[in-house]
DNA sequence: CTGAAAGCGCTTACAG
DNA sequence: CTGAAAGCGCTTACAG
């Protein structure tokens, strides 16, 4: 019996050899059982019997050592992927690359540790790309790290970004939801209900996610021959005072919560969501995301907006980055995909008011 | 500059060390830097400087062959840990755990690799312990493979489960909910209510977290010489006859499921809760539990339950496996903590009625 | 202070 | 059919 306070020694294929009177080679050869009948019957026999004996398992750090991959698939999130507090953002995206990070026969390596620094983790810590440890990476989040972009492209690390990115050092591979069409798309929706004064509300802060909407929004506008109205969400008050000096009787917003914001200062100035104001939204709720709006979207609303493709955002990434590490795809090519975002019908776009509203 | 032509190889320290014009070993010394100062200043600045031309990282298999440890902390669970359908059972415990792999270092891993067996994942692969790649791992779920947690309490590998655990080869770290204690102040207060016909209803499959409520249960009714009336979840209907005919005023039932499916039982058979039957669940909410009940639970009843810590647990899981890593505890002693589970008064649970139910 | 070597456990050509 | 050897990337005594 071994000794209780000693941590326990592994069996080898050495000894198991030895048992067996074989080399390790021979065990690794049972082991591996590769094309069936190399081995003479009566030395699998010993080897099986001794294999049996010891209860030997393999070590997978020398098997993936040898195999030259690690089969790890990192996971980089400039944020904590599980807050505390609010719903779940980044569970879909997750749940996409766990399943076909299964599929596929990787594990996740999720890159929590050295802590952060100014609240926001980094990829570079001490001047070495902390990524390196995983075969290729998967990296998402609304925020990015400009720089650490740059690198990485530089650097030739394989890496899958979940939503469109750019960056100045090169291509990058992502997979995004296609947000320029789909606003395009819920543009079409309000004209067909005969709004004629549509504005768009995004973000302050550039992105390409914003970007992109506000693209499909003016490609929209050309379309229609319609002078674009595009705000951003720095001052509620100030949006709000805008969309009624202009007449507008449709917006386009760029999150819940700010859809949830102006319908409270529409209703706070007597008018109704949607017969006086139509408001859809431009993606689905994201509850993590900050910003100037102070006030939480009500869950109960259902709101016209599009649905993104979360999920299959997470396991499209995943499929990309392993294509890369098997060498599947010419190196140096990226692959750049958009995802279709399907229209979401809710309460609160209805047909444009017949008389101006005053 | 790598050509770009080529699949992209790790750098390894033989290259570091050529670059450097160092040997191999002389790369480890300083990627370690045990001692601080032996090595010569010059020739450490050499090689600092071509790891950072090369852009090296450690590897983490070579480097765990080795018996090193890489700082990362396994993760595993016998369900996908983010189901696509339901809530989020495993959120909150991910959450703790994340938080404080973050406080204390450590990176993530969680073991997705080679697929399932039967719909559910394996510890040990083809005889191979999987966990081994991390340097000590957290376990959870409500599943539970008893003979892989005897084979890893065996081998001595470092764990800790969240959710208390026995295994009959030796103590087991755990982190756990007190189940027990909760249960029994549940009773204290329907008890308080004055309820004397008071069952319990629990899953039919047996697991410590049931044995535990069950425990509590008894023990809250031998302290108020009642005869215990414990059932389980195998045949709803029968159950609520069984309560009928025992003419029971309060229901303990271990989950929201049981809890709905009960009074949806009652409610057809002309039962009010709470006013003729009371039901309180032990443990709130877990959305990817499955039983032998039918209906979902409604999101919107504020049952009369306890809160389970999840995030607490999971946070103090990683604490304990990290003490264990660092050698803080005496090697064989096992950590077993049981948090304690809030009381939340719902509206399921009011004075029990005057007259005789009929 | 530094290099050469051994060895962690494994797989896979390569000789016999 | 089988053994001996090389080598995956790394750390750590061990000589110099």
């Amino acid at each position: 019996m071994r000794h209780v306070t000693q941590r326990r020694k592994r069996v080898t294929q050495a000894e198991v050899a030895r048992l067996a009177g074989v080399s390790q080679a021979m065990v690794s050869l049972v082991l591996n059982d590769s094309d069936g009948v190399r081995v003479a019957p009566e030395t699998r026999q010993r080897v099986v019997e001794a294999l049996r004996q010891t209860g030997y398992t393999v070590d997978i750090m020398g098997r993936r050592l040898r195999g030259k991959s690690n089969q790890i698939i990192g996971v980089f999130t400039y944020e904590a992927v599980f807050p505390s507090g609010s719903a779940d953002f980044y569970g879909p995206f997750l749940g996409g690359i766990e399943e076909e990070a299964e599929a596929q026969g990787f594990d996740l390596l999720l890159f929590t540790s050295p802590g952060r620094r100014q609240g926001r983790r980094k990829v570079y810590e001490q001047g070495s790309n902390r990524l390196g440890i995983a075969d290729g990476c998967i990296l998402l989040g609304r925020h990015t790290d400009r720089a650490e972009l740059d690198r990485l492209v530089d650097e030739r690390f394989p890496f899958v970004f979940i939503g469109r990115r750019e960056s100045s050092a090169g291509p990058v591979s992502y997979v995004g939801g296609d947000y320029a069409a789909a606003t395009a798309a819920l543009y079409e929706r309000v004209w067909a209900l005969d709004h004629r004064r549509v504005a768009l509300v995004g973000y302050h802060e550039e992105s390409e996610s914003t970007a992109d909407r506000r693209s499909g929004y003016l490609r929209a506008c050309k379309r229609h021959r319609k002078t674009p109205l595009a705000l951003n969400d720095a001052d509620p008050s100030a949006v709000f005072e805008r969309l009624r000096a202009e007449e507008v009787t449709a917006a386009l917003v760029e999150t819940t919560e700010m859809a949830a914001a102006l319908r409270a200062l529409a209703t706070g100035s007597g008018l109704r969501v949607p017969e006086d104001l139509s408001v859809g939204v431009l993606g689905d709720t994201d509850p993590t995301q900050t910003s100037a709006w102070p006030l939480r979207p009500a869950s109960d609303t259902d709101w016209t907006t599009f649905r993104i493709p979360r999920r299959d955002m997470g396991a499209r990434a995943v499929r990309i980055l392993v294509g890369m590490l098997r060498g599947e795809m010419e190196p140096g090519r990226k692959t750049q995909v958009l995802l279709p975002c399907e229209l979401v019908d809710g309460t609160t776009v209805t047909e444009a008011p017949r008389a101006p509203r005053r």
